[in-house]
DNA sequence: CCCGCACCTGACAACGTTGTCCAGGCTCTA
DNA sequence: TAGAGCCTGGACAACGTTGTCAGGTGCGGG
């Protein structure tokens, strides 16, 4: 039964351990832990010792093992639809530091717009047993999260409402803002206006969808059918709806883009009309000024909505924040230019 | 001797183990741990009766348990410089797919520049446990991983090297790039060159200055301090360095900027002057073609860095890897219209 | 000079999981 | 029908850390 038997082989070597150091330093066990934890009641002798003992040995604590005995994790998981998607940047960060403000780190993964995949990295991070979540829903049911909750994970979905479940959630008006951009082409003297948008399924395109509804309806001006293009999100056929609705029998003089990957496909192809057609889309995106006319956005402020969430987060794991509620922050119209085009008719 | 007051308190309340779930189902612990992990030997019956137990109580896996007891954390961490920066979006996307390829979890965070705070962060990961680690080094001196990489924690470093030690770096080709750039503005006629980029302890910025110079060089054109603007990264003072370029005693005609955020505070600048003004820059960024003129950029595959990077970290993981190497991606030059302006004298 | 007190230090159990090992019951065969 | 072998299930230790508690030392005061 040599000692090396004892150990079981992963892939760390054998890293050393709070008794190695021990050994070495020529202590008790509990003596390390009180110097790694900067713990009072050691001799500044023994702290000496202690410390060479640990830097000669290169020792680094095994949080898994003090995540285990004490029963916080310091981190907080963030779920989002794309990394790469510029408009998760800036609230990827807000999360990041307010969670660094709080001394824990972030633990991110990519839903991929699937709510089974959603599943999986939320509960795969349950199992980490982070101290929080930051969600951006895929899914529209999170009753899988009731468990959870229950054992008092903090939650905050962000972006889009939590599904079938009583949770924080911080929200943009998509609604409004929407409304308030398809109002704004109006005010400019559009009646025949376009919608491109992504799949109703996800609530904030809903919600925009009906923005543009309730603007045109307000201003009395009935939607055709061809003028709206749902669940179309990749490039090409971004630019075919949007080809289509400008060659319609009643054609489009103006487009209400539904975020910004949409906006930036519409105005590559309007940027080939001869004809000039306005343009609105909701969510900013750098360099929009400096396009020729400027892109008039609806902007939301990404930052914001990150930073709230993950205050509010902290907030439920203070203890200060006990009932889930429902916040909206407000949209800003930007006008660059090509909101205010004039319908070409 | 209540029952309670043999739990620590943690925020967790008390969450159901499995010797809950055992208890519950009328069976052992370890045929709980069979059930959770899809191990045989457990016959159907039994496993209905666990599967039902772990339903009830909403039973989940204590992971730290899990790592502590096997060792590995299937979780790998990655450090870069700020999560919003539109550069690291792709990088880390391809990352993090990689590492769900193998099953593993991505934990993040950003190092703002700042050396302490990126060996903070790394040695944070370390005392989790990642299995592996990318870093996008801020500082120059990585000596305070080799305890880590004795142990075996796998490493890659993107985008800089590694100061110090020994270790895999996964580069573009900057200095290439940059020289290529620059000879780009020099074979449309111009000779009068400026350069903006960061700080030259930044192993890119260094590297793209050294290929500005061997551009100029090549060409045997002299460098003139105006021409030059380093450490300068901040809107402001890359408005201020260029304007001050181009009204020097022998005002630039064409100006290469070091990276996509001074390219873009370029952009600006130069749509405000009078004559037209070159423009290479290095990076390539959304909407570049849809400027007037079209910006000329050497772009870099940033998702390819990144799905490099964390390949040969798995293959480190693997054991399939074990001599570290330097691997340099090669840029290319795309042709817009800005950078074939000819010099307005 | 001795007692008590404060201050350090270390032994030990516990956190929740998995690997090892053994016991008991079953089936199948001779 | 008995023995061999297989299959299922459980007891127990160990992973590396921290909380509890008790022992030991040195010092000051009575």
């Amino acid at each position: 039964m040599a000692d090396t038997a004892r150990r079981p082989e992963n892939r760390y070597g054998n890293r050393p351990t709070m008794k190695d150091v021990a050994a070495r330093a020529g202590v008790g066990l509990k003596t390390v832990s009180r110097v790694v934890n900067a713990e009072p009641g050691v001799t500044p002798e023994t702290e000496r010792r202690v410390q060479e003992a640990i830097d000669a040995l290169g020792f680094r604590r095994n949080d898994s093992a003090r995540v285990l005995r004490k029963g916080s994790t310091a981190s907080i998981g963030l779920v989002l639809e794309d990394l790469a998607d510029p408009f998760y940047g800036p609230l990827s960060r807000a999360v990041e530091e307010t969670a660094r403000a709080h001394g824990a780190l972030l633990i991110n993964g990519s839903s991929a717009e699937d709510p089974d995949r959603e599943q999986e990295l939320v509960l795969a991070l349950c199992a980490r047993r982070v101290d929080g979540l930051v969600i951006i829903p895929a899914g529209d049911d999170h009753r899988y999260l009731e468990p959870e909750l229950r054992a008092g994970v903090a939650t905050v979905f962000v972006d889009r409402p939590a599904g079938r479940i009583d949770a924080d959630v911080v929200l943009s008006d998509s609604f409004g803002g929407a409304r308030d951009g398809v109002a704004h082409l109006i005010a400019h003297g559009h009646r025949r206006i376009g919608f491109i948008g992504d799949m109703p399924r996800i609530h904030t395109s809903a919600e925009r969808l009906r923005g543009y509804r309730a603007a045109m309806e307000d201003a009395g001006i009935p939607v055709e059918d061809a003028w709206m293009s749902l669940g179309v999100t990749d490039p090409e056929r971004v630019r075919h709806a949007a080809e289509e609705m400008l060659t319609s029998p009643s054609p489009v003089t103006a487009i209400f883009a539904g975020n910004n990957r949409v906006t930036v496909t519409v105005v590559r192809v309007l940027d080939e009309q001869r004809r000039p057609v306005a343009l609105v889309g909701f969510d900013d995106f750098e360099l929009a000024d400096l396009l020729r006319p400027g892109v008039t956005v609806v902007a939301q402020d990404a930052a914001q909505l990150g930073r709230t969430a993950a205050e509010r987060l902290f907030r439920q794991l203070d203890g200060t924040l006990l009932t889930p509620e429902r916040i909206e922050l407000p949209t800003r119209l930007i006008t660059r230019g090509s909101g205010e085009l004039p319908p070409a008719d």
